[in-house]
RNA sequence: GGAGAGAUGGCAGAGUGGUCGAUUGCGGCGGUCUUGAAAACCGUUGAGGGUUAAACCUCCGGGGGUUCGAAUCCCUCUCUCUCCGCCA
C-alpha cells in the first residue's frame, strides 16, 4: 500500500511510475488527493468539536466538586448538543476514511527505475544466462511426467484419487529426493545467516491483508471457511507477518528469516498443457527467504538474495537464467523483481523457480512494520523475499536434465541428503 | 467441549467514573563520578494524526453502548491462564 502522504505530494511522479506497470491511476489518484483533502478539513473540524467537549467535561467536573450544580448543569446541556453535532461529523469521517482506503488498496506498487517497460513475459529482460546455448538431450530423453512414471517415484493418478488434481503423490526416492532438497536449501540458508522459524500454514485475514494477498486474491488462496482461514500461498506471507506491528531496532537490521513450508495455489484460471506434471501444481514445497531491511540498503541486499539463489542452482548444476521482470510481469507488491528459471532440455522450455523481489515498504506499510533509527520517529522498514528454492520444477528440472540410459543422476550436493546417487 | 479468572507502555505491575496517556520497578538512552567499567546519583524514555513549531485529537486486546466525562460501568467478539473432559 502505497502512502497517503506521498501521494499527496508526488501525484504526477506516481502516475508515471505506475504507467510503467500498465497501471493508469490517474484517475485514482485525483480522487484521492480530493478526499484526503476533505477529510483533513473534516478532521480539522471534528477535533475542535471534540476539544471542546474535553475542555467542558473537565469544567463540569469542578463545577460540581465546588457544589455549583446549576452552573455545571448549563455546561452539560451545551456540552450534549455538541456530541450530537460530533457524533454526525465522526460517522461521516468514518465512512471517507474507508472509502480513502478501499482506493488506496487498488494502487500497485511503483516499480522501480530500472524496472523496464513492457507487458508481457517476452519483454522481461534476461540480465544473466549460466550458458550460451541451450543443451540439447539425447533423442530418447523423456519429459519429467513420463520419468516419474517409468521410476514410479511421483504417482499423479494416486493425487487424483486421494485429492484432485494438482497434488501428486511422492513414493519412495521421489519422497526423499523431497526430503532431501528440503533439507538441502535449508542448511543452506542457514550458513547463509538466515534464522530458520516453522510458521503457520493456515493464516487469517489480518496477514493476508498485511503481506497483499487480500484484498482481491482472494480467489487465488484455499479458504477455510468455517474458521476464515486461509491456506498460504507462501511462507511469505506468515514470515513476513511475524513483524506485523512490530518497531524493529536499527541495529537488528537486517532481519534474515527462512522457512520451509508446503505452499497452496488454486490456480484458478490455469490449464492446457503448460501445467502438465510438476510444472504447475496446487500444492508444493518450498524454502523461501525474507528480509526486512533498511531503505538505503535494500536493493543491496536484494542482489546479494539474487547472488544467493544463483549459488543455490549452480550448486544443482542446473542451467540457469536471470530476468529482471518487466512492469507488466511484476506481482501488485513488488518494486522490482528477478525472476530465475531454469532450463528442461526435454520440454525445451525455461521453468521459473524462484522470485526474488524487493517491497520496499508496500507491505511493511500495510504491516506497520518500522526501525527505529534514534533520533527521529519511527520510519518504515523494506521487505524482501525469495523462493530458495521452490520444489517441483527443480525436481522436474533435475530429473530430466540428469536422465541416462543407467537412470537418474542425483547431483552431487544432495548425495549426502537422499543417501543415494541414482534413481533407476 | 464444560466451569472459572484475566488481557494496561519493551518487560513486570498499580490504577474501579473527573487535571490518568496512565504510580512504581526493571530495561533502554543521555549525563555526573571513574584511567576504564561496575555501583551510586540526576535526567530522559509508548504509538498514530496534526502543526514551521506549538496547541490540539485518537489509542489501556478488537468492536459497540451508558455518561457532561470511561483504563475504570454494561454488551459482544477474540485471545490467554487454571480446573475438568477428549486427544496426536
Amino acid at each position: 500500500m502505497l502512502q497517503l502522504s506521498f501521494i499527496r505530494e508526488n501525484a504526477d511522479h506516481v502516475v508515471e511510475r505506475l504507467a510503467v506497470k500498465n497501471f493508469d491511476a490517474r484517475v485514482i489518484v485525483d480522487q484521492l488527493i480530493t478526499m484526503d483533502a476533505d477529510r483533513r478539513m473534516q478532521q480539522q473540524e471534528l477535533e475542535g468539536l471534540l476539544a471542546e467537549q474535553n475542555s467542558l467535561a473537565k469544567q463540569i467536573g469542578e463545577l460540581y466538586k465546588a457544589g455549583k450544580k446549576a452552573e455545571g448543569d448549563d455546561l452539560k446541556n451545551k456540552s450534549l448538543a455538541l456530541k450530537e453535532l460530533s457524533r454526525k461529523l465522526e460517522e461521516k469521517q468514518a465512512n471517507l476514511e474507508q472509502e480513502v482506503h478501499n482506493e488506496l488498496v487498488k494502487l500497485p506498487n511503483m516499480p522501480d527505475v530500472s524496472v523496464p517497460k513492457g507487458k508481457t513475459p517476452e519483454d522481461n529482460e534476461v540480465v544473466y544466462s549460466s550458458i550460451e546455448e541451450l543443451p540439447v538431450l539425447p533423442a530418447a530423453s523423456l519429459p519429467h511426467w513420463e520419468l516419474t512414471q517409468k521410476y514410479d517415484i511421483i504417482d499423479f493418478e494416486l493425487g487424483n484419487k486421494i485429492t484432485g488434481a494438482g497434488f501428486p503423490v511422492y513414493k519412495g526416492k521421489g519422497a526423499k529426493l523431497q526430503r532431501a532438497l528440503i533439507n538441502f536449501f535449508l542448511d543452506q540458508a542457514d550458513k547463509a545467516g538466515y534464522y530458520e522459524v516453522q510458521p503457520p500454514i493456515l493464516i487469517n485475514e489480518a496477514s493476508a491483508f498485511g503481506t497483499g494477498q487480500l484484498p482481491d486474491k482472494e480467489g487465488q488462496m484455499y479458504h477455510v471457511g468455517v474458521d476464515n482461514f486461509y491456506l498460504i500461498p507462501t511462507a511469505e506471507v506468515p514470515v513476513t507477518n511475524l513483524f506485523r506491528d512490530v518497531i524493529v531496532k536499527e541495529a537488528e537490521l537486517p532481519v534474515k528469516y527462512t522457512a520451509y513450508t508446503p505452499c497452496f495455489r488454486r490456480e484458478a484460471g490455469s490449464y492446457g498443457a503448460h501445467v502438465r506434471g510438476l510444472n504447475r501444481l496446487h500444492q508444493f514445497d518450498k524454502v523461501e527467504i525474507v528480509q526486512v531491511q533498511h531503505p538505503q540498503k535494500s536493493y543491496a541486499t536484494l542482489e546479494e538474495m539474487k547472488d544467493y539463489v544463483a549459488r543455490l542452482l549452480r550448486l544443482l548444476n542446473l542451467p540457469f537464467r536471470i530476468l529482471r521482470l518487466c512492469g507488466g510481469d511484476m506481482s501488485f507488491g513488488s518494486a522490482l523483481t528477478y525472476d530465475m528459471e531454469v532450463y528442461s532440455a526435454a520440454q525445451q522450455k525455461w521453468l521459473e523457480v524462484s522470485s526474488v523481489s524487493n517491497f520496499e515498504t508496500f507491505q511493511s506499510n500495510r504491516l506497520k512494520l518500522r526501525f527505529r533509527d534514534g533520533s527521529n520517529k519511527p520510519q518504515l522498514a523494506h521487505t524482501l523475499n525469495g523462493s530458495a528454492l521452490a520444489l517441483p520444477r527443480i525436481v522436474a528440472a533435475l530429473l530430466e536434465n540428469n536422465q541416462s540410459l543407467e537412470g537418474i543422476h542425483i547431483p552431487d550436493v544432495l548425495v549426502p541428503y537422499t543417501g543415494f546417487n541414482i534413481i533407476n
